[in-house]
DNA sequence: GAGTGGTCTAGACCACAAT
DNA sequence: TTGTGGTCTAGACCACTCC
């Protein structure tokens, strides 16, 4: 029965009251002085509960002010969580299968940020048999020279390079293109079809080791994020 | 001098470990005892120190087993931060300016999830007088009545909500779609052309207070997320 | 059994900001 | 000046889980 430790407790009890609207924004909260009294506990104790509050962005917490409930963001208001296909596709219970369409190795352009040699990747992942995602990949192989012998029909890139090169930075651009003709060909959609472009790039202590352009149908696919500070 | 808190230094000191790639995913760290020991402090604060690693998904702590680097997130491995349209234009120094191009009231559809009657709303966004963002919304009458009475031309109503019915919770979703005539006459596009979709739904207390999507041209717009653990 | 993290206490001093 | 949060201490007991 008391499993959920108090600090928990006092943090939900607060949450649960600015979720109602019980408690709006700009409303004051108690103090941890009288919180300490309400629950008899150490001041520590409520403080860790309102500090974890804080750093989620519930509440804003000021020196002799007080804390406040804060007011829902307004700049960069939600987040969404970006997926890993292989992950996507069996958590939806199909079948996740890959198909690797083209594989050469050529000197890196300058601006690409992949150093000297890049190994350059088309794979098709399938969920059930049905084109799911297209993916053009380049892999440095001066970040990753055993990048060249890899066997990329047996795991796809992305897999594989989580498993050699886990990357200690990500940057990730989402935007909305038309299917190209080489895209729309793979994924069976018409030219110029509407198409979700995930690009990713990924380094190892500040050394560029993957650039990864995938693509989603549309119609097909969504990212969906959910937030309340119920679900923090 | 000692400006920065103790607990942050020790979990600064860690992440840099991490970040550069000297500590590795699946290494073991320094029990909170070499920690108190070597930073000469009380345990309460490498505790500190480690929870908040913890909670941000550096590093994975078990009893008995110990704290561990974590390996990069799989599932859902990355977060984009969705923006408001205002802060968004202005944040690239453009002046932001709306119109609205459309407004009825009406009953609400079943599915809507809005109550009973709802107000339909037609904006176009536009970033120093060139269209940006063609949104469409609903705003529910049972939960926001005002909504009748307000004004539209003179506050865009994402912001007015946000003034007057700050939500508890919301779902966002993205998706790749063509524009459709209107759209595309709003935005001056050619019709079919790839945009950005954006929804989101918004709830005050459980109950449906907005729907909106919001179409950005697909060439003229990027989500961008960056991620590293020294970031945070 | 013993090593590890999770929580909690009852104090203490300090930093900051509103008055 | 004083109320408020921020940090820190030196202990303590407990819950896990590996050996």
């Amino acid at each position: 029965m008391d499993q959920e430790p108090l600090h928990r407790r006092i943090a939900g009890d607060i949450e649960r009251r600015i979720a109602s609207g019980e408690w709006r924004p700009g409303f004051r909260i108690p103090t941890e002085a009288e919180l300490t009294a309400e629950y008899g506990c150490a001041r520590m104790t409520v403080s860790r509960a309102m500090s974890d509050l804080s750093a989620r962005g519930l509440v804003v917490r000021r020196r002799r002010a007080g804390t406040v409930v804060a007011h829902p963001p307004v700049h960069s208001s939600a987040l969404v969580a970006i997926p890993d296909i292989q992950s996507e596709v069996e958590g939806r219970g199909l079948a996740y299968t890959h198909r690797l369409l083209g594989r050469i190795v050529r000197p890196a352009l300058p601006d690409e940020g992949l150093g000297e040699r890049v190994i350059e990747l088309e794979t098709l992942h399938l969920a059930d048999d049905l084109p799911f995602v297209f993916e053009r990949r380049l892999i440095s192989l001066d970040a990753a020279p055993e990048a060249e012998a890899a066997d990329f029909t047996a795991q796809p890139p992305g897999g594989w390079l989580l498993a050699h090169m886990p990357w200690t930075e990500a940057e990730h651009r989402i935007s909305a293109v038309g299917a190209d003709r080489e895209t729309a060909a793979g994924l069976g959609l018409a030219d110029g079809a509407p198409c979700l472009r995930l690009e990713r790039r990924t380094w190892r202590d500040g050394q560029g080791v993957t650039w990864a352009s995938q693509i989603f149908p549309g119609a097909a696919y969504d990212l969906v994020a959910r937030f309340s500070p119920t679900k923090g």
